[in-house]
DNA sequence: CAACATGCTGCACATATGAGCATTGCCTCC
DNA sequence: GGAGGCAATGCTCATATGTGCAGCATGTTG
């Protein structure tokens, strides 16, 4: 008797199917009447090549993995959206973090031109916040305020340029812009009651409340921390924070990778909106660009925080790897 | 202004439908629907996807390129069908020959089954048209008649058991059988006509030239060729046919690679069914195994002697890489 | 500024495909 | 030899997809 094919003959019929079909661009119909069999014995043979993966449909286009990791983000944690870009490699050991903040910026800016958020849009400030200031084009969207959504008065040297986010916010917009006088943290609770009960702090803090929207970054805890550098933090704070486990901050709050205050007592001495508050609004724009905002973001997302995402590649594939 | 995205939106969206059609198996509606665009406009970012190849679709069966030189073959000779099986190796130094005869023989005997020729069939002999015989299922077709097609009393020691092929084919079939009793290449051009007016010879051509299909295997010209063998070549036979270009022979009429025959002066001392008789069947198959069989496998399909090929893949792809 | 070219969109309609089901033929186990 | 699965086939009908075309927006040129 005849030894065993290596491949029968009906493997040989669903696979001269699948060339027709998949490559010549048959239909099922033509298919069949070629190879003498039904075009229902046809569906059945791709159906069953599908399914032994002996036709196999990959997508190759280079920026296929950053879609797949938006997607998987949107679906692990609910998001509205994502938006996940590359960051070709500098070459430079350690500098590809203006260029990845460049194009999480960029990408922001398009997808808030996307979005089209009407109403007040609260927003911060830092190093991600001003560039994407930068990169919004005029007319964008047609808000009517644009309010800082936390404290950001520079007690250092070194100036935050906070004010300069929310003015090309207003200007690209045309609409009114509100301050928040007061620095980002100050000496103690009672401190900052006192300065939400004046009514310049209290009323930007009214209307950073009201906002239906919020524009973040997120800052990592570390040396090159801009509430380091801007003089919000000493030293004492710095290892505080680190012993409660805090990985970084949105609005100036420090999270753990948990997605909890990790310090309450200096929460407490936070001038801004409240994570609750924050959690509250229908929409809310996360930016994380650069090495190590992995956690952080993963804290904003698990706080619950976040409705829409801007991230790298590299932030995004580390959420997605320990989220 | 923004930096030039790596992937526009337009493409990433493209991206989007493909994950979601390709991967997730939703309908290009449902695409729609999730990415807030008509199913229309999904239809045309998935035919972009495959007209930019940023999706693949690939036939990644081991036996997939098997069938694609099948369909080569077929497609490049005009035939009717073509099968080339895959011979895995043995390891053993130039011992793969047996065993791709064995599976071509295999292979050729499937493939007559599924033809089902009716009425007589004209068969050659040598190795793997015996090997074919051993091969035939009792009842495989409905043969009324089974004539040898040429020559094929053994002059020298080792018999060609041409005789078996043609019993074999008899016995599986239930039809008669027809011998043709004379060498397969004699002395002269006299004697070969003197011979085809003898009775037993020349009745039994007669049927050869009326049956409707044939089946043979093909030769190669060289030291282990079955006519070396069996006596009917000699030495000079040999140079002369390799000073005209002779690659090999189908019916012991020995073809250049061009398909024509080599030698019209040797041509007339073979006894059996002439090329041009060959050529005018509706049915010819032709089985081919073992290295070294391409050049004369060519020589056959050009010379228009070929309706159905039965070949090892070394054999289709050298085929199909001179042809 | 009109007039035209161009490309994108969504529609109606024709075609292609998939799902469920009845039928057939085949094999097994009495 | 016959009854009862069991897988494979082809059918009908609902759904999904492709095609040609008209409408609309945008940009371009005289």
């Amino acid at each position: 008797m005849a030894a065993a094919a290596p491949a029968s003959d009906e493997t040989r019929l669903m696979l001269r199917a699948a060339q027709l079909y998949y490559r010549l661009n048959l239909t099922q119909d033509e298919v069949g009447r070629r190879l003498g069999v039904s075009r229902f014995k046809v569906g059945r043979l791709l159906e069953r090549a599908l399914r032994e993966s002996a036709v196999r449909i990959e997508i190759v286009h280079p920026a296929a993995r950053l879609v797949a990791l938006e997607d998987a983000l949107v679906e692990r944690f609910g998001l509205g959206g994502a938006v996940v870009v590359d960051v070709p490699a500098t070459g430079l050991a350690g500098d590809d973090e203006p260029l990845a903040r460049e194009r999480v910026a960029a990408a922001a800016a398009a997808r808030l031109a996307g979005l089209r958020p009407g109403g007040a849009i609260g927003v911060s400030w830092g190093r991600t916040m001003l560039e994407l200031a930068a990169h919004l084009r005029p007319g964008w969207t047609s808000a009517t305020e644009i309010v800082q959504l936390n404290g950001a008065i520079s007690r250092s040297a070194r100036p935050t340029r906070a004010q300069e986010v929310v003015e090309r916010f207003g200007t690209t917009t045309g609409a009114g812009i509100r301050l928040m006088a007061a620095p980002a943290i100050v000496g103690s609770a009672e401190l900052r009651r006192a300065l939400e009960d004046d009514a310049a702090v209290g009323e930007t803090l009214a209307a950073a409340r009201a906002a239906r929207t919020a524009v973040f970054g997120m800052g990592v805890l570390g040396a090159d921390s801009v509430h380091v550098a801007s003089g919000y933090l000493d030293d004492v704070d710095v290892a505080a924070l680190a012993g409660a486990g805090a990985v970084g901050d949105i609005l100036g709050r420090f999270l753990t990778i948990e997605g909890r205050i990790a310090l309450p007592a200096l929460d407490a001495r936070t001038v801004g909106l409240p994570l609750e508050d924050l959690r509250a609004k229908p929409l809310t724009v996360g930016l994380a660009a650069g090495a190590g905002r992995g956690p952080v973001a993963l804290a904003a997302l698990r706080a619950g925080c976040l409705r829409e995402l801007v991230a790298d590649e590299a932030t995004a594939a580390w959420v997605l790897a320990h989220g």
